[in-house]
DNA sequence: TATGAATGAGCATTCATTCAT
DNA sequence: AATGAATGAATGCTCATTCAT
């Protein structure tokens, strides 16, 4: 309660108007794509001259790519978050889904642009996302790799084939995924990860997940 | 009654290059998107001058959605054809899943081009991609549900989202697929389908579906 | 008179069309300089819009860099043709001075645009324009050099500053020239290589230059 | 009565500011030329935001203006310095193109500004500039016109010409001289005024002048 | 004195489309 | 069937300038 509200103002101001222009090229890049996304339409979501908006970016690819990098690093943490957790490995990944895609769901617009855009980064950012995404389907195939040394997922799989699988399936979410449907992002987020490791150890277990969820 | 040259060169040469036409538009779009790419590319790779190829096309979304179309029709062409199997629904599923994979990794580049960019149809175009991807979706969906009354799949999955879910990682293939990788078309099908399966019953069964691709 | 002048008109339809092109690029980047002139300045003034300047051109800068080229070759054309004389060099030196300056003013724009603009190329267009400055002072100083030996010049005479001397006063001429004063361009070019040669030799020696190029 | 700072500190911080910035202006508009630099460079270099600029200037083109007010000042100066002289106006000339060559060299980018964009001026600001370069290469031309009738220079010599000649050479100096070469202001001066009078009486007179400096 | 934010006009360039030939 | 030339609207971006604080 000893904040000075005197000072405040000003520097929250302009961290909104940062926020509002991020927010606004979030909203618009989702809905039409990059390159077919203008910087007069953010502009006009955020209600200043297009030209304005230079104050703020430095381009429209270093848009996309504040964008690109803020979801990466909260994806990031996600993956970071349960590889802390001390559970074998299959419920590491059934809760990774979890969190994943409950996180996706409360987050569908910037993520979508996430998967859908990144291709458009050029030269040393694109560079930059591809290497992220790389690293980012190697862990997880490692994860598919431990559970199978653990005898909990069928060593028959193949890792390579099964993370495609199961990550392309688990990003697609938000093309079809409508915020005033009928499920919350709990319900698909647990379907999802029960979907995933009931593929992956070939039986259905919720009841397993369900109680390893409790704790 | 070799190639009857007499009446035919004049219509069969239009064809011709409507079909390079086409084949160009695929190339380009796939490679930069539709948004992206420009009708110069199209007419540079075609080798003529763009304003040229207004004798063939009604417009840059005309392209598109003869593309879309095109690969619309093949596609239920497949469901069709193994709609008609005379094998239970879950094998119905797997040989689906199969012959999909295949018959699109064997065309990757108009695949690619339905998935990635029908969003950018308008109007009446898009209305009319929307519904087929719907139609067809839910054809998938129904298949799920006759499975569930065979008892072939576990009645506690949603068929929606495990429509979701499959169709996704499914149509995901060539974003990561390479012709010039290690496997084969065939092989990266039948894993997909064994995967499917194995997701939708909740069993490992390979032995009983390579038994029913003999047939 | 066997030309057909049926397929002519086309041709030389689309050669004024570039060379208006141009002129008018000549035009106003002689009045306002290179980085102030605008494309629609250049369009204005050939009477389209100036979208379809790109039709003739690839950039701004190509516009630059064809007038500099231009320029270049017509002066190297002169250089060219004042070495094949078969006179003494103090001779060759006053004769192109004085071919070099009437040329220059039959076409002040083109000229003063290759001398105060060449500096707003990039990269390898200002590469290509430098080494050519540079050959070109070289050959003028070695001129210099050779009419030492042969005695007609001053050996006290430093051909580095004598030429940069000599140069930079000849190439300014377009500064206060104007056609519509007083002397024709003959005159001037005289004027400019007596007082070059006078300036070299260290005497008046009108008689003997009007003598040479009587011959 | 050392530095009053009681009084002058703020004046001082201001008229050093200002100082500043117009050496920041020199920099930069030597570098880029006028129309090519932007405020911004300018406020870059004095390390403050561009904004700010416009509590010490008027406008850009002031900016310049100043400038080029700044050196006609000190080459006005130079030539009222040489016009005192109680020697013959043939050295007057020579002693006048050493001092005004030597100052030039060793305030190259201003000057340089001076000479090369005074013509994006506009309005009064360019009728002044060109009222003042009018003047001041007629105080020159009537220096030669003296010397001729003194009978120093050769009466057949059109002063026009040569006074065009002579200040377009000797402002062409700072296109080619490096500081880091060989010669020193000094010489470079030196030579530039012998070669000056050579060409006007049409001898090599080094010795005379020589002597007339040691004065 | 100086800042931070915004303006608004302008710029080079691209591009789908048209159309007379 | 195809070309060559042009259109006109839009695009990403820059910049001198303003002004409340």
């Amino acid at each position: 309660m000893k904040d000075d509200q005197t000072t405040q103002p000003t520097r929250s101001k302009k961290r909104n108007r940062e926020a509002d222009v991020m927010d606004a090229a979030v909203e618009v890049f989702a809905q039409k794509g990059y390159p077919a996304a203008s910087i007069q339409d953010v502009a006009d979501r955020v209600g200043v001259l297009k030209g304005s908006l230079y104050y703020y970016i430095e381009s429209k690819e270093d848009l996309l790519f504040r964008i690109v990098d803020d979801v990466h690093e909260q994806s990031t943490e996600i993956l970071r978050s349960v590889q802390e957790l001390d559970v074998p490995t299959i419920e590491v990944l059934g809760t990774y889904i979890e969190r994943h895609v409950e996180w996706y769901l409360k987050n569908v617009k910037e993520v979508t642009v996430f998967f859908r855009e990144w291709r458009h980064l050029t030269g040393d950012r694109l560079r930059i996302a591809k290497e992220r995404r790389r690293g980012y389907e190697q862990i997880f195939r490692e994860l598919i790799e431990a559970a199978q040394r653990d005898g909990d997922i069928d060593a028959a799989i193949d890792p390579k084939y099964a993370s495609f699988y199961v990550l392309a399936a688990v990003n697609a979410v938000p093309d079809w995924y409508r915020p005033r449907g009928s499920d919350s992002p709990r319900v698909v987020a647990e379907t999802y990860a029960d979907m995933t490791v009931g593929l992956l150890t070939g039986t259905r277990q919720r009841g397993a997940r369900v109680a390893s969820r409790a704790a």
